[in-house]
DNA sequence: CCCGGAAGCT
DNA sequence: AGCTTCCGGG
């Protein structure tokens, strides 16, 4: 067994034996997401892509916070590059010194609320995630870390930890992780506060920006979605990170809302039932009971499921569950089609029921599967795992659920659980263990029985997703996890096959647990919805269409490195035409931009963005900076 | 520049 | 596990 000291390292800050220190992914979300180093590394372009504009200098931070003086860029680079392998991230070809991180619904889900950098001139790219935390993980890819999830990730604590993190300066010293805890260096919170406003303004201003979508979502849902963290909480509106660095084992609520969150007009919040969803179901009645909120809840559930949204992200809420969609719901499948506003799906939940807000700590672990590495690598990966596939088999799931999932059961599902269990048939490995998401062997086999079920459309859906991939990003991602489509934008990176939070936990679980059952199996209690039985697929239904729409216009571009996908098949997807890749345009932009910034030119850039129709606009500060990297020169 | 294998450290 | 170092190759 894997159990928890297998995975617990992963959440460990700076504990575990090996990673725990800030991991450079971490470190590099920390410098986006603060203006200092704007000059030095930014968002730019598709969603979750950055360029670094100074690679030195990046390198020399990244030297100093490890410790490491002889640190520069080929190295750094390299220990990029080894991320491509666990899909963290991915190179933007064509264009220097830019990658991209493959923000998938883990991240989102996992950390909504994050804000990204928020810092102004964040750009779409920005997705949301976490900068600051060291516990912030990826979702594991290898099977060891499937089963991750105890500690922090788990719901409301891991909120809290991350918000801590967060807070903690990025650069700063040298020390270890060990005690980290105590740092804190207080400026980030300074500068934060400050900036508040204006982040909430640009949030709201975008009009894809996802993570505004989320966010609000969060803010209003994190109720529902997870046990809630602790909600009332709030550190401070403005102020994006609480601040305690410290998480306690259980006990640091922290709220870590998103600044956008805060900012945004709470109007929604609270009330705001989440009229897409609504529709049949809930639209009339809706109401903050218990009961409806179950219902409610299981619709979005299985509509997500149906999508194909990784059912793991919900199942790390056994009580609740999850956001769900946040897209408006596909009622409309045309209106405008897009971005539209994020609609709050989720706040309707949030609100517990009754008045929830107590207490809760479901102790549901959030575990994060990831997805087998990149088996298309190499002689590497093709050898061994092949082997090791086959020997797989199941294990296990039986750890995983245990415990959280006793107390929960009733909330939802009230049915049985019907967790799944497959044993992970072919998958290969452990990886498997978990929970089996279907949704990943979906993903990456396509073959997704659940969602095939209820339409070809699905299927198409999926497939589509996975052989986006890259898509352009259009990132959304973010919705992604909750939403399946949320925006039009917001594909599925690609990495969707990389992320997929695996869910967890059993038994609250075993309303979520898988798609196909819950829809067929779920009994009285299952349906949520109205009378007429059409409960779910209608709304699948809609989704789909909704999500074939906006894919199709979106039609994703890039896919650059195709070799991923190669692996997952061939099928028929394709109907979908795919970019070659961003125009040349883009690249020049970005050449440009690049250029100019290490040079010193400073300009920020803004903005390009390569896809479709939304755009935003970048705004210009920068430079104020540099100064603070003195910071971190700490000494070590 | 970028890619990854390989070895080594923690 | 997660890099860090080196390094040959494209």
């Amino acid at each position: 067994m894997k159990t928890q000291a297998d995975t617990e390292w992963a959440y460990k800050p700076e504990s575990s034996p090996g990673s725990r220190q800030i991991q450079l992914w971490h470190f590099i979300l920390e410098l986006l997401r603060k203006e200092e180093y704007h000059d030095v590394i930014a968002w730019q372009g598709d969603y979750g892509e950055f360029v670094i504009k100074d690679p030195d200098e990046v390198a020399r931070l990244w030297g100093v916070r490890k410790c490491k003086p002889q640190m520069n860029y080929d190295k750094l680079s390299r220990a990029l590059r080894y991320y491509y392998n666990k899909r963290i991230l991915h190179k933007t070809k064509g264009k220097r010194f830019t990658y991209k991180f493959n923000f998938n619904k883990l991240v989102l889900v996992n950390y909504p609320f994050i804000d990204m950098g928020s810092g102004r001139g964040v750009p779409q790219s920005a997705p949301p995630v976490p900068s600051g935390g060291t516990h912030f993980r990826f979702p594991p890819s290898t099977p060891s870390e499937v089963l991750s999830s105890s500690e922090e990730l788990r719901s409301p604590g891991m909120f809290s930890s991350v918000a801590r993190r967060m807070a903690r300066g990025s650069v700063s010293d040298c020390s270890d992780g060990t005690s980290t805890n105590s740092e804190m260096e207080e400026t980030v919170g300074a500068e934060e506060r400050a900036v508040g406003p204006e982040r909430a303004y640009r949030s709201l201003l975008p009009p894809r920006m996802p993570h505004d979508s989320l966010f609000r979502v969060y803010g209003a849902a994190n109720p529902v979605g997870l046990p809630r963290p602790a909600p009332r909480v709030h550190p401070e509106p403005l102020s994006p990170f609480p601040v305690s660095p410290l998480p306690g084992p259980g006990g640091l609520l922290a709220p870590t809302l998103s600044p956008a969150l805060s900012m945004t007009p709470t109007p929604h919040l609270p009330y705001t039932p989440s009229p897409s969803l609504s529709s049949p179901m809930m639209g009339s009645h809706f109401s903050f009971n218990p009961e409806d909120m179950k219902h409610y809840l299981q619709a979005h559930t299985q509509s997500v499921y149906n999508y194909h949204l990784s059912p793991r992200a919900f199942l790390h809420y056994p009580n609740i569950i999850i956001p769900q969609p946040h897209r408006p719901t596909p009622e409309k499948p045309a209106a405008h089609h897009l971005h539209g506003p994020p609609m709050p799906l989720s706040h309707s939940l949030n609100q517990q029921p009754g008045g929830g807000e107590d207490g809760h700590q479901h102790p549901s672990p959030f575990k994060f599967k990831l997805q087998p590495p990149p088996l298309g690598r190499k002689q590497r990966d093709a050898g061994s795992s092949m082997a090791a596939s086959s020997s797989s088999s199941s294990s296990s799931q039986s750890s995983s659920f245990t415990g959280s999932a006793q107390k929960s059961s009733s909330v939802l599902a009230g049915g049985p659980p019907k967790i799944k269990v497959e044993p992970t048939s072919d998958i290969e490995s452990e990886e498997e263990v978990e929970v089996t998401d279907i949704s990943e062997e979906d993903e990456m086999n396509h073959k997704d029985d659940e969602a095939d079920i209820f339409t070809p459309a699905a299927r198409q859906h999926r497939l589509q997703f996975n052989n986006h991939h890259q898509a352009n990003g259009n990132g959304s991602s973010l919705s992604a996890p909750f939403l399946p489509h949320s925006n039009p934008d917001d594909d599925p990176d690609d990495d969707e096959e990389v992320f997929k939070t695996p869910a967890t936990p059993p038994l609250g679980g075993a309303s979520l647990p898988l798609p196909l059952i819950n829809l067929k199996s779920e009994p009285g209690q299952a349906a949520p919805i109205s009378p007429g039985g059409t409960r779910c697929i209608p709304l699948k239904l809609r989704f789909k269409r909704r999500w074939s729409e906006d894919q199709k216009m979106e039609a994703d571009g890039e896919r650059d490195e195709a070799e991923d996908k190669k692996v997952r098949a061939e099928g028929e997807d394709e109907v979908e035409a795919k970019r070659e890749e961003a125009p040349a345009a883009v690249r020049r932009v970005n050449e440009v931009e690049n250029g100019g910034g290490r040079g010193g030119g400073g300009v920020i850039l803004g903005l390009k963005l390569p896809p479709p129709p939304t755009q935003r606009r970048a705004s210009s500060e920068l430079q104020r900076a540099t100064a603070q990297l003195s910071l971190e020169n700490s000494g070590c």
